[in-house]
Parts: C-alpha cells; structure tokens; sequence
DNA sequence: TTTTCTTTTGACCAAGTGGTCAGGATCACG
DNA sequence: CGTGATCCTGACCACTTGGTCAAAAGAAAA
C-alpha cells in the first residue's frame, strides 16, 4: 500500500516521453494558462499523440499537477539560501540576485507560477499555507533579528520579501510589457535589472 | 461613415444591461482569464441570457476588448500625475500610494491586465507599444532630470517604473498569496503595505 | 389603439474539448 | 525465436462552448 515504492523503474522510453510531455505542456500551460491549454496542443508540443500522452499522465489535471509540484522544490531554493552568518545586506542583495537569475533562466515556471496564484490557487492553495508560509516566516525572523540589531534598514520583513518577489518575477511574468517599453534585447534588460536592483535594494537595506 | 456618431443615443435599458454586462464579465476575465471564462458565467454574472448578452455586444472578443480599452486611461492615470514642479522624492512616494491605492480598489481591473500581460498581451499588444511606452518614456526622462539635478538617486528611470508596478500591483495580482501568508484581513495589509512601500522608497530615492 | 422599434428567449448548430477503448506495433528478455 | 509486457494509434464519444435565428414579448411613438 505504500505508494512511495515503485514496483518497476522507469523505462528509457518512459523516461524520455515524461520529460518530453512535461516540457511541452509547461511551454503551453505558461502561455495560455491551464484553461486556455488542450491537450493536443501539448501533445503536439511533445511530440506525441494525445491517447499517447493520456499513456503516460491520466489526466489534464495531472500533469499540471506534477508541474507545478516540482516547480515548488526549485522555486524557494533561493530564499533557502539566505544565511543567518552572512553580512545582512550583502545576503539580501544576493537573494535579489538569484531571484533575478531564476526569471531569467525560467520564465516559463515563474509564468506558470504567475497564472495559478492570479486565478486563485485553485490547485495550489495548500502548499501555500503549508511549506510556503513556514519558509517565509523563518526568513523573516531572521530578518526581523537583523534590523533590531540595527544590521539593515528597519522594515517590515514580509513586505520586503514581497518586495523581492514582485520586482524580480516582474521581468518574467511581465516580459512583453518589458520589452514593449526597453526593446527586445532580453540580455541586456536583464542587466540592466539587476544593476538596478542592487542599487535600489542597497539604497533601501543600508540602515542609518 | 464616421464611427464616432452615434445616430441613436442609449436607450435606459441599453445603459443598464451594458453596464451589468461589463461588471460581471469583469468578475468573470479577471477570476479566469479569457479562455478560462465562458459566455454562460458572465451571462450569468450579468443577470442575462446568454442571447440577449450577444445582442448587446457581439461577441466574447468585443466584450473582453471593450473593457481592456476603457481600462488603459485609468490605468495610466496615476502616473500621468506626477508633477514636475513638485518635490521630486514626494513626488514619487505619492505615486507609490496612488498605484497601491489603485490594487486596493480596483483589483479586479489589475488581475484582468495581469492575465492579459501574462499571456504574451495577444489582444492589448498595438496599445503597449503606443500610448503607454510614449507616457512612459516621457516621465522617465523627467526622473532622470531630477535625478541628474541630484534630487533623486541616481537609478535607472524605466526600472524604477517598473518596480513600482511590480511592487504595487503584486497586491491585487497576488493577493491570495499574500492573505495564504499575512492573514486575511485585508485593510490591514494594505495599511502595513503603504507604510512598508513609502519607508522602503523613502530609502531607495533619498539621494546623497 | 395601432404601429413600429427594441428587447428577450428557446431551440438549435458546428466546432472543439477531455477522455476512452480495442487492437496493432514494438520492445525486452528467456 | 517466441512470448509477455510495454508502447502507440485511429476511431469514437459525451459534453461544453461561442454563436445564430426566427419569433415572441415589451416599450414607445403616433
């Protein structure tokens, strides 16, 4: 009963088309949103047929699912990261930094992300509550023992996670309206983000 | 031949019924996104059958494009404010408070453009690139006066545009996040939020 | 009241959608 | 090579969806 233990291990054929299909249906499932995507156009994004795909993943549902299960892992690793034994500052900087670098490298997921949060977290909203919040909470202690002690600017911790997110996921969930503004030179801009955001957040973090 | 005369003037139940319309097709788009919404649920919303909501607007498209259209003014209004004879710095905070003020009251209208941006701005794309990078361009450049002038940080105009929108808008568009993680008592978090932003870019913009 | 214009509806339709299924093709392994 | 397991497909289905239409019901003007 336990369902931990995979009685066969994965095929190579197997291993192949489930990366395939996940792959596909996160180009078309950041794009359109779960609603706005079929199945055909993910089969066809995969490479596949559809009854192939319904093969591997049973359901609609539950490849979106899987995706957004995984992207859950990956997406927090960056706020993880921020070391209580670091210089305050320089630590918060550098969380802006790889937040920054994750809207570049995964626009896609941050999309994905974007599209599930802003309808509600219909199919996410326990996670929320559950490891999200917890996370967040610990960091922002830990934020909040920093500015008592007078080692960053004295704000309020939540907003400035929040802070952190929306600026940096900006230039992923907001790319066209970026581009429309800056041009298409998708590097450049994002250099230039990140000069900015160090200024800013240092111009804002540095107490005194 | 010229669209802008309306041969006959609205009838009392035309006003009402295009009212009701665009309300509930509002609550609709802006909870599911154009795909993810059907012509039924915003019947529905209206109060109307689904025939008698398409002799009022043609179709789903028309709907959906008339509120994006009448949306863009007052979307673009607070930052048309700015003043260039006024304080710069107070300038700026101010802003911030109109855009926030704006999620508070107007979140449905930011999570409809949200899902419009998010998804690659399909059917809003010509309008970015015209009024909105124009008005943008030209109040960047005041910025960066300001800031040459010493009154402002010396930071980039676009970015600090654009962490302005994130930061603010992130408060509709995200809101389920944020209630998943503050708690759900609404006033209250727009309260912590203004003082957080103005604190937090009182920091940021403060030169020297 | 009569006539004309506007508003509303039920019945209907073609296209698209998520999903099923029986059977054929292909693969791994003794 | 043979055989059982895995992989793949075309045909199909029930349901939803955006949109149409003819005709009834209601307002408004005469």
């Amino acid at each position: 009963m336990s369902a931990d233990v995979n009685k066969k291990p994965e095929t190579r054929i197997q291993k192949r088309n489930r990366e395939a299909i996940l792959d596909g249906a996160l180009d078309v499932f950041s794009a359109h949103g779960f609603r706005g995507s079929t199945l055909d156009q993910i089969a066809a994004a995969a490479g596949l047929s559809k009854p192939n795909l319904l093969y591997y993943f049973g359901s609609k549902e539950l490849i979106h699912q899987t995706l957004l299960t995984q992207l859950m892992d990956t997406w927090l690793d960056p706020l993880r990261q921020i070391d209580e034994a670091g210089d305050p500052v320089e630590e918060l900087l550098d969380y802006v930094s790889r937040k920054l670098e994750m809207s570049r490298r995964l626009p896609r997921e941050s999309r994905l992300f974007a599209n599930e949060i802003l309808q509600g977290a219909p199919r996410i909203g326990p996670q929320i509550d559950g490891h999200l919040k917890t996370l967040v909470d610990e960091k922002a202690e830990l934020i909040a023992r920093w500015s008592k002690a007078g080692r960053v600017a004295p704000l309020d911790p939540h907003h400035l996670i929040f802070s952190i997110w929306a600026t940096t996921q900006h230039y992923a969930d907001f790319a066209v309206q970026v581009e429309g503004i800056l041009g298409s030179d998708i590097a450049k801009n994002f250099k230039a983000a990140d000069t900015f955001l160090r200024d800013f957040y240092k111009g804002a973090l540095t107490p005194g």
